[in-house]
DNA sequence: CCTATATTTAACTAAACGGTTAAACTATTT
DNA sequence: AAATAGTTTAACCGTTTAGTTAAATATAGG
């Protein structure tokens, strides 16, 4: 009863790549539109509104990156395995969907006011299992009594910056860009974090 | 000559607020000449169109950011002690001028796209510095060899969105929202990246 | 105190934008 | 092949926006 409908996947690939690159204020919706190939009644006719296309464009990626950490805790045992495995599982995700940390970096320098409550709450979860794989850690006496949330920041600030400017620190300074790849990104972070950056264990 | 001439640094200060809480796209001309309590066509005849208010509030803040790790280089002499300095004197700047981490992690999320040539080298010259630092700790054997590039991401990224993000975690999770004065933040960070998170000096 | 000059603004403009609508189209069902 | 229901779009609308302009206002020098 239906010709062939439009891909509603490749319409939210195509918002997040507007929102990714200019951010809410700064995306249109003709591009958007443009972008997945079809009309511009066609986006309020299969999704809604550009707040809505936003909406399900956050969510959908939260997802994916709350499945890739869920993933990568449940697939080790120690604490600092758990932290490595982490720290790989959001590289990881945010190399395959380069656009999340834009979005979510542009979310924080606009104190969230943007995001969705459902964001909110999966960003709440997301530091509460932080949290407590830190503090699991911490009781079983294979970390030091550090701050979750400071850790958690460490870890997704680096990855998020250095993710997003890779190509521009190639373009800067080619022969000293820093780490690029996910792997060299996660390795050198994991790097400093694990091993801390003293030689000798005490400084104080 | 003349009448009390409008207070330059009055329309810098409004036009940051704007830009830092609604980015580039999202700020408005006219709210930014209410904010300063002047008529939107003095924006023009005293600083220029909306570019060159982005400009200059760009530039004046990463001279203000800037100097802050200058100074803080200047008033050490080890190496740990100048990378504590200049994670204090980051986090310290970031509080003071709050608007700056947003408009940097804005400029990030989008490559960058919108910033000023000058504002480019600035970033290129700040990278050299703690690339420098980081290598002379290296060289005197005080550190690791670790990536300084990392480093500098884990440190700025971690200072910017844990200082954007006080506020919000705060809200969020009143009873544990980690750090949130800037004493707070530089400690934690301080503490991480010392000393590292495992208890006994290696795991591998 | 009057004139030249710098400053300020209300009102305006053209373009861009998000959103709507009514009509056209397509394919399945009967 | 006519009816039906889902799909697509061109054209349009009202609003908001960055940027301009011409006229008004205020100040200092002569």
């Amino acid at each position: 009863m239906s010709p062939k409908r439009v891909d509603e996947q490749a319409i939210l690939d195509a918002a997040a790549e507007e929102f990714a690159e200019k951010g809410f204020s700064g995306a249109r919706v003709d591009e958007i539109a443009k972008r997945a190939g079809i009309n511009k009644a066609m986006l309020y006719y299969r999704v809604g509104d550009k707040e809505e296309l936003y909406r399900r464009v956050v969510l959908r990626g939260q997802q994916g990156f709350q499945n890739a950490i869920m993933e990568a805790i449940e697939s080790t045992n120690t604490a600092p395995d758990t932290v490595a495995s982490i720290l790989k599982g959001i590289t990881e995700n945010a190399a395959e969907n380069r656009l999340m940390p834009s979005i979510i970096l542009r979310e924080i320098a606009g104190n969230a006011k943007t995001l969705p409550e459902e964001g909110r709450e999966g960003l709440n979860r997301f530091m509460n299992t932080i949290r407590s794989m830190v503090t699991m850690g911490i009781e079983e006496g294979t970390f030091r009594n550090i701050d979750p949330t400071a850790l958690q920041f460490m870890v997704t600030g680096a990855i998020f910056t250095l993710s997003l400017t890779s190509e521009m620190r190639r373009e800067l300074n080619s022969d000293n860009p820093g780490p690029v790849t996910p792997d060299q990104i996660t390795e050198s972070i994991r790097d400093i974090l694990l091993h801390g950056i003293l030689k000798n264990g005490d400084e104080k």
